[in-house]
RNA sequence: GUGGCUGUAGCUCAGUUGGUUAGAGUCCUGGAUUGUGAUUCCAGUUGUCGAGGGUUCGAGUCCCUUCAGCCACCCCA
C-alpha cells in the first residue's frame, strides 16, 4: 500500500460514524459557555515561531522538540499552534480586546505537536479552550471549576473524572522554592533516575510529578510548594478552596500537580480520568497572570483551561450514551423516469415548505426492492413512494418503516400538509 | 525521542513443521409469484497477505529494512 497516499502519522480523519458524537459535544459545550456569557475567538493555525517561545517557555519540551516550525517563502519562521493560549492573547492584544476591559473568550480547533502517536495523543489533536482576562480574584478560578464539572453533568460523563487541585503561588515564590527544591534534590543526587538528573536543571518541579516508583521516597521528603506559598497566593488559594467548598465541589489537593507551561501560576487544576490509559488529562488549566504582560501587552490578570476533544469523544464512546445521528425523516422511492424527475421537484417544493425536514431523494435508480433496502439503511422513518401508478394517478405513498402503521396512499397535493403533521408527531 | 506487541478482503478474524488456484463471518450486489425494507434461503464480487529487499525449487508463513497502529516511558489536553 506504499503506493497509496497516506495520512500524516498522528492525524486523523473523523469519519462520519464517529461525527456524532464530536457535534454532540461541541453542541453542548457552545451551549454552556453562551450560558455563562463567554464569547469565541478564532485564530488562525499558524503564528509566528516567536510566539511560541516566548509564552510557553524556550525549554519546555513542546518548544525544544515538538512543534511544527518551517520557514515561509518570505523567510519568516512560522509555526503551527501548539496550543491556544499563546494565539489568543496575541490576538486579545493585538485587537485592544484589554484594553481596560474584561473578556470571557473561548475558542476550539485543531493544535499540532509532534509527538509519539497514541491512543488519545494525535500529532493534530482538537482543543476547547476558555480564557478570562481582567480577574485577579479566586471567583473566575472557582468559576471555570464550576463550569467545567457542569460540563461532565451534561455529557454523563460525572462518574468518569475527578479533580485535582494545586497552587504554584506566584512566580515570585515559584522560583525560590525551586531554588529549595533542587538544592534538596542535589542532596539525593545520587538516588534520582535518569529522568530525573536530566529536569534537575530544565524542570525540576516536574520531578515531583515522576510516575517512577522508585522516587516515591525522595519526592515525599522532599520541601512542599504549598509550605513556601507567598501569602496572597495562599489566601488566593483559600478562597477558592471555600467558593467550591460552598458550590459542593469535590477535590483532591494534589502537591506534585505542575502544569508543563511555564506561565502558570497560583492556581492550577486538573480533571483526570483512570478510563484512557496513560492519557488521564481531560481539562487542565489555571492561573497565567503574566504572561500578557510577557507577550508585550499591559499587565492582566489571566485564567483560562483547555480540554482535549479526543479524549471526551473517546469517554462519551465508551460511556456509549445516546446520540443524535441525524438521521433522514423520509426517503424518497423513486422508480421510473417521470418518478425520478416529479420526485426531485416534490423533494424541492417540501423542503421548501419545511426547512426542519430531512429528506434523502434516491439517486441512482434500481429495483423498489433495492430502494426500499437503501430506505431502510438511511435510517430513516417514512418512505415516501413514487411510482409508475403514483405519477399516473397523481398520488404518494407513504410505508411507515418504523412502526406499525399501514402504508397508505394519499393526493401529492396533500404531500406537505401530512409531512408537517408527522414532523410534529416526531417533535411531539 | 526510548522500549515492547501487532499488521491477511471495506470491517472482525482463520491460515497447522515454508508446499499447488489464500479461507470464514459480516458487508455489498442480484435472485427466491417481474411494485415494497432489518428476518430466512440461494448465487456472486471481494485481496499486489502493510511496503521493499533477501534466503529457498517454492514464502502469508523464515531473515533484514521500512511504514503504520497499539501499550508503557518521556511529555501533555
Amino acid at each position: 500500500m506504499s503506493k497509496n497516499i497516506q495520512a500524516v502519522r498522528g492525524m486523523n480523519d473523523i469519519l462520519p460514524e464517529e461525527s456524532p458524537a464530536w457535534r454532540h459535544l461541541e453542541s453542548t459545550v457552545t451551549r454552556l459557555l453562551d450560558s455563562y456569557g463567554y464569547r469565541e475567538i478564532r485564530m488562525p493555525i499558524v503564528e509566528s515561531t516567536d510566539l511560541f517561545k516566548r509564552s510557553i517557555g524556550e525549554v519546555t519540551d513542546i518548544v525544544e522538540k515538538e512543534m511544527y516550525t518551517f520557514e515561509d517563502r518570505n523567510g519568516d519562521m512560522l509555526t503551527l499552534r501548539p496550543e491556544g493560549t499563546a494565539g489568543c492573547v496575541r490576538a486579545a492584544i493585538q485587537n485592544g480586546l484589554l484594553h481596560n476591559q474584561v473578556q470571557r473568550l473561548w475558542y476550539r480547533g485543531p493544535m499540532f505537536r509532534h509527538e509519539r502517536p497514541q491512543k488519545g495523543r494525535y500529532r493534530q489533536f482538537h482543543q476547547i479552550g476558555v480564557e478570562v482576562f481582567g480577574l485577579e480574584g479566586p471567583d473566575v478560578d472557582a468559576e471555570h471549576i464550576l463550569m467545567t464539572a457542569r460540563l461532565w453533568r451534561m455529557l454523563g460523563l460525572e462518574q468518569d473524572v475527578t479533580l485535582q487541585l494545586n497552587s504554584l503561588g506566584s512566580s515570585a515564590s515559584r522560583t525560590a522554592y525551586r531554588g529549595i527544591l533542587v538544592e534538596y534534590l542535589w542532596h539525593h543526587v545520587d538516588s534520582l533516575d535518569e529522568d530525573s538528573r536530566r529536569r534537575l536543571d530544565t524542570n525540576p518541579l516536574r520531578i515531583l510529578d515522576s510516575k517512577n516508583p522508585a522516587m516515591r521516597e525522595i519526592i515525599d521528603g522532599a520541601p512542599k510548594l504549598n509550605e513556601h506559598l507567598d501569602a496572597e497566593s495562599q489566601a488566593h488559594f483559600e478562597q477558592l478552596r471555600a467558593y467550591l467548598d460552598a458550590a459542593g465541589i469535590a477535590y483532591q489537593i494534589n502537591p506534585c500537580l505542575v502544569r508543563g507551561l511555564d506561565y502558570y501560576g497560583k492556581t492550577v487544576f486538573e480533571w483526570v480520568t483512570d478510563k484512557l490509559g496513560a492519557q488521564g488529562t481531560v481539562c487542565a488549566g489555571g492561573r497565567f497572570d503574566g504572561l500578557v504582560e510577557q507577550l508585550g501587552g499591559k499587565p492582566t490578570p489571566a485564567v483560562g483551561f483547555a480540554m482535549g476533544v479526543e479524549r471526551l469523544v473517546s469517554l462519551l464512546e465508551q460511556e456509549q450514551l445516546p446520540l443524535h445521528h441525524y438521521q433522514p425523516h423520509g426517503y424518497m422511492v423513486l422508480v421510473g423516469e417521470a418518478a425520478q424527475r416529479e420526485g426531485l421537484v416534490l423533494g424541492e417544493r417540501l423542503r421548501d415548505a419545511l426547512p426542519q425536514l430531512r429528506l434523502e431523494v434516491h439517486c441512482g435508480g434500481g429495483s423498489f426492492k433495492s430502494q426500499f433496502k437503501r430506505a431502510d439503511k438511511s435510517g430513516a422513518r417514512l418512505a415516501l413512494i413514487l411510482g409508475e401508478e403514483e405519477v399516473s394517478n397523481g398520488t404518494l405513498g407513504i410505508k411507515f418503516l418504523r412502526e406499525e402503521r399501514e402504508q397508505q396512499s394519499l393526493d401529492r397535493g396533500l404531500a406537505i400538509e401530512f409531512m408537517a403533521g408527522y414532523l410534529a408527531e416526531c417533535n411531539a
